[in-house]
DNA sequence: TCCAATGTGTACCGATCTGTTCTCTTTAAT
DNA sequence: ATTAAAGAGAACAGATCGGTACACATTGGA
């Protein structure tokens, strides 16, 4: 199996899911944009579940990659709890921002039970264990509850990033992260 | 016209797109559920989306109705604004808890010019200026902010509720409230 | 060179989608 | 009692849904 055909339509779905929403997307309208024919996709996954699936687990795969490096460039991990928000805020200012892939994955997939309702709560989690360890090394007195409480703010700003009229939601997120950093704090 | 089917139709349209999503629902279904003829459904809305709309209108209605009499038992304006996260934990532990109608509404209709989406962004709108006026008669510095960081909280909460596996996100979101309402008040 | 895997194109399946059209019945107010 | 609106029921339309079948083209390695 040559896999890049396969990766190439797991890549571009993701864009186009995304962009669209799970529901709103036909295969037959998957495979007319990526130029991918329908025989292949189904080739590939036999159910466009299992697609979505490949896709949550892509997009988990990018974007914790992508959030955590943003966080390591700022050095010591105090900073880097607050170069959090720092991130959130490109990503919102990007135009390609769409809210966060999980959420709509879980709105869309309502029942927890649902495999990629839980695939979405997955993801979740393992951000809270990466911020976890962050606390504690920075020495927070407990990391759990920090890291629960910085991940509110983070769920918060990219909601009202993508449905409010606010005008930098990273920014308040941030400044409230910065008041609990100062405090939970040695 | 009568507006007792109408009435009775936007509210079990409501249960059902908020147990099921919209895309998810078809018009069949909904009158198959609601016992309501499709011809009656659609003599009052000419599409779908204009259902939606009237469902997310007594959506609006019934929450903002609902929250903030919770809040009012509350007493005083800065209890009041604490006691947003007692009437969320309530909600969270309601079976039919299914995370924030407007929230999915958005997810589903990612476009912010649709007007599915801007009717829920409204939503958001309306929840800010009514705990704005509060976060003012509390005596916040900056009412405008306080409001924002409590509603960044409330919308984190409501994610992780429906989507993470944490124990007690209203509990997290309330102390995090209430450390806000201990610095930027009087 | 040949083989087998991978991919394309297209037609097709039954089901479901939003929305319409028709006839018939119920209902409420004059 | 009459009338006009409102509703039920069911069939239908054209499009799209997820998914399949089949014949043919392309590719890479032995």
């Amino acid at each position: 199996m040559r896999p890049s055909k396969r990766d190439e339509l797991v890549r571009k779905a993701l864009e186009i899911f995304y962009r669209e929403g799970f529901h709103a997307t036909g295969m037959d309208r998957l495979a007319a944009e990526t130029g991918i024919s329908k025989t292949t996709m189904f080739k590939h996954f036999r159910t466009k579940e299992e697609l979505i699936l490949a896709v949550l687990r892509l997009r988990d795969q990018d974007f914790r990659n992508w959030l955590f490096r943003r966080m390591q460039e700022a050095g010591a991990p105090r900073a880097q709890l607050a170069a959090m928000f720092d991130a959130l805020a490109e990503w919102f200012a990007s135009p390609e921002f769409r809210s966060c892939m999980f959420i709509k994955a879980a709105s869309e997939y309502p029942d927890p039970d649902h495999p990629i309702h839980a695939q979405a709560a997955e993801h979740k989690r393992l951000l809270f264990l990466q911020l976890e360890k962050i606390a504690a090394a920075a020495g927070a007195k407990e990391p759990a509850a920090l890291a629960r409480a910085l991940l509110l703010l983070k769920e918060g700003a990219i909601v009202t990033a993508h449905l409010g009229h606010e005008a930098d939601p990273a920014g308040d997120a941030g400044r409230v992260a910065n008041t609990l950093l100062a405090e939970l704090q040695v």
